[in-house]
Formats: structure tokens, C-alpha cells, sequence
DNA sequence: TATAAGATAGACAGACCAGTCTTTTTTAGT
DNA sequence: ACTAAAAAAGACTGGTCTGTCTATCTTATA
């Protein structure tokens, strides 16, 4: 095994794990057996699986917002770019291995005490409400910053269930549904172009 | 221990720790030792651990869908109605012990496998959704099908984001935000009365 | 009072957990 | 080729897990 990608190697089995499995659920032999690892290695590049669970979920969301990013400017018009979050999920979610959001399944499993990673899940949160709020100066003309925190607040929201729902429900209606009720948040502002 | 409520004290304690702590993370042992009782008792009521976590999602839904259909009346107008499960959000929101949502924190934790209590959430999720068409439906005049799986489908997405998101964030705003949009859903429908 | 069911304590099985440590082997850079 | 770091294998600690089982005690009803 090369040095170089040991780590990476290491956050993308456990990450999978993780995903797919849950945190709990995935135990330190599971990893270095998948891994193909021994144990003392891993323990060499991280402190605790706790550090794995931060440095997986810190790679998701990096992937995660820079696809984003690359995704919206592809769409034609300013409807479009607030809309597409939306479709950009219903690609996440087609392309297979699909398991809701990582960061709320995450949470979920974690006992209250545990600040380290509800810090890391709420920042990252707030990061994509901070990038919609972008998307939503970016396309709509003339618009205070109530109205703008309303808007990407409302966008936010909805992508959230969107994501959650489509998960439980393995049926993807309510990313369909939430594209579909979000125009009505912006349905009297004047958009650019 | 009265015979007649050991049943019910197992799932009030251990469905307090599942909720709280999660459920992998929550031990018989621990159950057993809360509840001051045998594991070979715990055992005579209930098959498996699974069984428990079945029926405390079965008991906080129960009670969820019922505490719901008697505060839903108390609203004194059509659009109060409409938006009375936001109001409902924000009681369990504020009166402590709140988690988010019991369902979604379960279904968090399985492994894609256990079609079982999956099953059991997806049901509960969809006798909500119904709820909410019902509530729609005596609300608005005049309303299709289509419309009224729109309207309720919205007002659903908005609220398992509010009660997922202001457990995220610690704070009640998804709450707020989530009413404050919802009625841009029903904008231009024709409220009864 | 006899009977049956419910509840008790706690040992036990067999597996797994996170994390530490020692020893040996491999690798990379000079 | 030498050195130092990285990786390997895996024993080990001290604990946890779900679930089974035995054997005893209590309670309610007939």
C-alpha cells in the first residue's frame, strides 16, 4: 500500500461504512479488514474513530459543496440556478448507493455529549445555507436580507426533506414535490435576467 | 412490579434511552438495570430488542397522531388549522427531553437490511401524510386530488425539516420559518369560512 | 390450599468493541 | 547501502453486546 493514499484509502472504506451501515454499527475490525490495514496503521493516522467519523464527514461535504457549485452556473436561466440544488439531488440520488444525508445520519446516532461532531454537522449546515443565500443574491434583483434568509432559508428546509424523505421513502417524489413548492417562495420577487 | 404495567414500563424506559441515546448505543443491560427488572422478565415480554424499538415507534406515534387530532380542532380559523401542526411542533419543541424525530433518529441507525422497522416508519410517515390531506381537505374549498396531495405534501416536507432541522441546530427558527412559508402554499387556494 | 404463571437473580455463551503494544518486515530518501 | 519512518501481524486488555438458561421466589386465582 502506498503511503500517500493510505489515509484517504482508510476514510474512503470507513466512510462507505459508515454511510451504508451507520456509525455504531461499523466497528474499528470491520474497517482494517476491508481496508486490508493492520490495525496499528490505522491508529497511525487517526487518533480515534471519532477522527475518522470527522475527517469522512468533512470529505462528503467538501465533495459535496464543490459539486454543487460546479453544478449550478450549468443551468439557463435564474429560475433554474435556485431550482437546481434540486436536481443535482435527484442526480445523488439515482446514481446509486444512496442513503439520505450523511450528516443527519450521522446525528442521529450520536448521545447529546457528544459536541465534537454536532459542531462539525451544524457548521456544515450553516456553510450551505451561507452558499444558497449566495445562489439567491446572485439571481434575484433588489432583495433585502430578510427576504434573502427567507428564500435560501425556505430552499434549505426543503432540501433538507427532500433528501431525508426521498431516503425513507426510497421513492424520490419528495425531491420532485420540494422542486416543485419552491418556486413559490420567490414567486414575487423579480428575478435577474 | 404490578404484572399489569411491567409491559408498558419497559418501553416508557427503554424508548427514553433509545430516543435519547439511540438505539445501538442502548444496552439490555441498561434497559433491565433502569427498569428494575430481570433480563429474564424483559425476555417474557418482549421477543428481541427489536421488538421494544417496534413498540416505543408504534406508542410515540400513537401518541403523536393522537395529541395532534385534539390540537388541530383548537385552532379558530381555516388558515389556523392549516398551520396548527407548526404550533404543535413548537410545544414538543420547547418542553424538553426533544430529540427530533423518533422515526427518522431509528431509521438513521439500521442497516439497509432490517425491512422490518423500516417498514413500520414508512407506514407511520404515510398515516401522517393522510392526516395532513385530511386536515387539507376540510380547510380548503373546492380542492382536486392533485392539489390536496400538493398542499399537505408541502405542509409534511416543511415539518419533517422543521423537527429535524431545530433538533440539528438547537434552536427553534426551522420551526418559525417552516410556518412562515407554509402558507405560500396554499396562496391561492380558497380557505372554508 | 393447590396450581400456574409471573418475576427474581445471576451465571453463562459466544461474539464483538475500541484501543494499546510488541515485534518484524517493508519502503523511501539520502 | 544506511537510516528512519511506515506498515504489517496479531496478541492483549478490559469491557460490552444480545440472548439463553437454571433455579428460586412471589402472587393471583380457582
Amino acid at each position: 500500500m502506498k503511503k500517500t493514499n493510505i489515509k484517504q484509502h482508510i476514510i474512503d472504506i470507513a466512510g462507505k461504512l459508515f454511510y451504508v451501515n451507520g456509525y455504531n454499527a461499523t466497528g474499528i475490525n470491520e474497517i482494517i479488514a476491508k481496508s486490508e490495514i493492520a490495525k496499528a496503521t490505522l491508529y497511525h493516522h487517526f487518533k480515534s474513530k471519532e477522527d475518522i467519523c470527522v475527517a469522512y464527514l468533512e470529505q462528503r461535504h467538501n465533495q459535496f459543496i464543490s459539486d454543487l457549485k460546479e453544478f449550478v452556473p450549468n443551468a439557463n436561466s435564474s429560475r433554474q440556478q435556485l431550482l437546481s440544488i434540486f436536481d443535482y439531488l435527484r442526480e445523488l440520488y439515482r446514481k446509486g448507493d444512496f442513503h439520505g444525508c450523511w450528516g443527519i445520519k450521522t446525528l442521529a446516532e450520536l448521545p447529546p455529549k457528544n459536541q465534537k461532531i454536532l459542531n462539525v454537522i451544524q457548521r456544515q449546515k450553516k456553510e450551505l445555507l451561507l452558499f444558497l443565500g449566495e445562489i439567491v443574491g446572485d439571481n434575484i434583483a433588489n432583495i433585502s436580507i430578510a427576504e434573502t434568509e427567507k428564500i435560501s432559508g425556505g430552499i434549505y428546509l426543503l432540501y433538507e426533506s427532500a433528501i431525508t424523505e426521498s431516503h425513507l421513502h426510497k421513492n424520490d417524489w419528495p425531491i420532485y414535490l420540494a422542486k416543485s413548492i419552491a418556486p413559490s417562495l420567490f414567486a414575487e420577487s423579480k428575478l435577474i435576467q
